[in-house]
DNA sequence: CTTTTTGCAAATGATTTGCATTAAC
DNA sequence: GTTAATGCAAATCATTTGCAAAAAG
């Protein structure tokens, strides 16, 4: 069950294969965590210099799209982009905005249902847990 | 178990009960769905003539505060507010943005559990499933 | 060589900020 | 009368768009 290459997803569409792809699905693969899209320029800039912002949010979203990378959506924030792909929650730091993953199951099944008995189609569901990091707790 | 009148909340906190505030809670309440902070104005604009897009947004946060109306986020969309602060989740278009109630009951604790753990004081959990309204997905 | 992707530049949209005026208290 | 809230204007931030130049296949 392994992700398959980027280079394959993209060859497979017919589409090229370049480096600020290829470096911006690493960094955020090798970051782990959840960025914002001007982080993962920050992040990138080294390794692609000259690299704009512009290409960093159409590479997101093409990664997004491809099914790669994930975008999270934090109330009153910028949207963050995680490599996880897999089932999972969230927690979003209403402070600072800070927002770490989730590893519970949770059965989400009657939400899902009931959004498809009013005639929409579910993609994807997930549990967003609002409130404040260990860090803005302590203040 | 009903809603502490908004004017009562304004007195408590020694803030003043301003046309603006009254109306502008009305009309989120009285329309019941999820508006964003331009369709609030427009909304209101009739009520109360030569309101600014800067009093509904400072309006729509103060009521946030307050626990009267509640912020939801949208991918990818601007905010959206909604009156309903009871425990329910959300089913949002990936391609229009629209946003519907969902009722269904979702044990949420394990990932109020989970977060807890990790530091996290969490303030409220909910649901959202993404995918296509029912329109939409007509195409 | 052909077409996509990038970089550059400017535009758009949402939201915030600063300050004088107005309205609550 | 005092002070907070509003209106007005401009600024900021995130994100998108259009087009010529560069790179991939």
């Amino acid at each position: 069950m392994r992700v398959p290459e980027l280079t394959d997803l993209l060859r497979r569409r017919g589409m090229r294969v370049t480096s600020q792809r290829l470096l911006i699905d690493r960094a955020l693969r090798d970051h782990g965590g959840h960025l914002s899209a001007e982080q993962v320029h920050e992040l990138v800039e080294p390794s692609l210099p000259g690299v704009t912002q512009q290409t960093v949010y159409s590479t997101l979203a093409l990664l997004t799209e491809l099914g790669v990378a994930r975008r999270v959506a934090a109330p009153g924030a910028s949207a963050r982009f995680e490599a996880r792909v897999d089932d999972h929650h969230h927690m979003v730091c209403q402070r600072c905005g800070a927002i770490q993953d989730i590893d519970a199951r949770v059965p989400v099944g009657r939400a899902v249902g009931a959004a498809r008995e009013a005639g929409f189609v579910p993609e994807s569901a997930n549990v967003t847990v609002l409130g404040l990091c260990a860090a803005c707790a302590a203040d």
